[in-house]
DNA sequence: TGGGCATGCGCAA
DNA sequence: TGCGCCTGCCCAT
């Protein structure tokens, strides 16, 4: 379940149960197996997120872990379980142990690669230096629909399909409008809101974008419902307008074209 | 049992 | 623009 603030969220974990700690490194997959006998027994010295991407440091190395669409990490008690066949990295520390699963990057990497990684990501809203006016340069450049150019984690690191949707759902913005189209107040406030969106995800580990004054919702049922407006909702939360669709840079843009009017210029 | 789907992304054309 | 890759889970059969 990966957006930015998943994995900010992996890095704090990570970095309590580990940080300062000699770790245990296995591969049982075998595909990073003789990274992990490098690392076994090493000392894990810190996590840190930056976008999508995850860094575990060890005294003298460092492991880049991006997750893609299916990547994720279980979580257990020590001792942990028997490793499914698909665990590709297992660390175990005094109380916990994580398994990775489905990454789509497992690697070891030096200081240098990781500054080429960060240096292609535009500003990350979870972290303090995160400059929205960076975004909005890098905004400025792009010739495409705002609805592609949130999904390039070159504007903003860390925004994925979900915080798209619910993002241009909250300012009223159509996901084909262009993106020069969106103005500076209008980026800076989006910015805002995305970072508390962010911010609030990284301690519930879930991603929440509705009021749940407005919906009329028990804490019950926002637990446990996709609280969301559009994403992946058939009818708008707000006006129950049928939400629409469509393909944009590979994956689903939602978008209720009553709460957001479809551009003019669009057929 | 198997098809479809999922909060990504890079690469070939 | 379309495809391939990484895996788990849910649903229909």
């Amino acid at each position: 379940m990966p957006e930015g603030h998943t994995l900010h969220r992996l890095a704090r974990d990570h970095h309590r149960w580990f940080a300062g700690t000699a770790v245990a490194v296995s591969a049982p997959q075998g595909g990073f197996a003789a990274a992990a006998a490098q690392l076994d027994g090493r000392a894990f010295t810190r996590a840190h997120a930056y976008g999508k991407h995850l860094f575990h440091h060890y005294d003298d190395a460092i492991v880049h872990i991006h997750l893609g669409l299916f990547g994720r990490f279980f979580t257990h008690e020590v001792p942990p379980p028997e490793p499914r066949a698909t665990v590709r990295y297992r660390v175990v520390g005094a109380g916990r142990a994580i398994d990775l699963v489905g990454a789509t990057q497992c690697e070891l990497v030096t200081p240098g690669d990781v500054d080429a990684i960060v240096s292609r990501l535009g500003p990350d809203p979870l972290r303090r230096d995160g400059d929205p006016e960076e975004g909005w340069q890098a905004l400025q450049r792009r010739r495409v629909e705002i609805g592609r150019a949130l999904m390039d984690q070159g504007v903003v690191a860390g925004v994925g399909n979900v915080f798209r949707a619910e993002l241009l759902f909250a300012f009223g913005i159509h996901p084909l409008v262009a993106a020069s189209d969106i103005d500076h107040d209008q980026w800076s406030a989006m910015w805002d809101q995305l970072r508390q969106w962010m911010r609030s995800g990284v301690r519930t580990n879930r991603i929440v974008t509705v009021d749940r004054e407005e919906v009329g919702w028990s804490r019950y049922r926002l637990a446990r419902e996709r609280a969301t407006y559009v994403y992946r909702q058939e009818h708008c939360r707000r006006c129950g307008t049928p939400v629409r669709r469509w393909d944009l840079a590979g994956r689903w843009a939602y978008a209720c074209e009553s709460c957001q009017p479809r551009p003019a210029s669009s057929a």
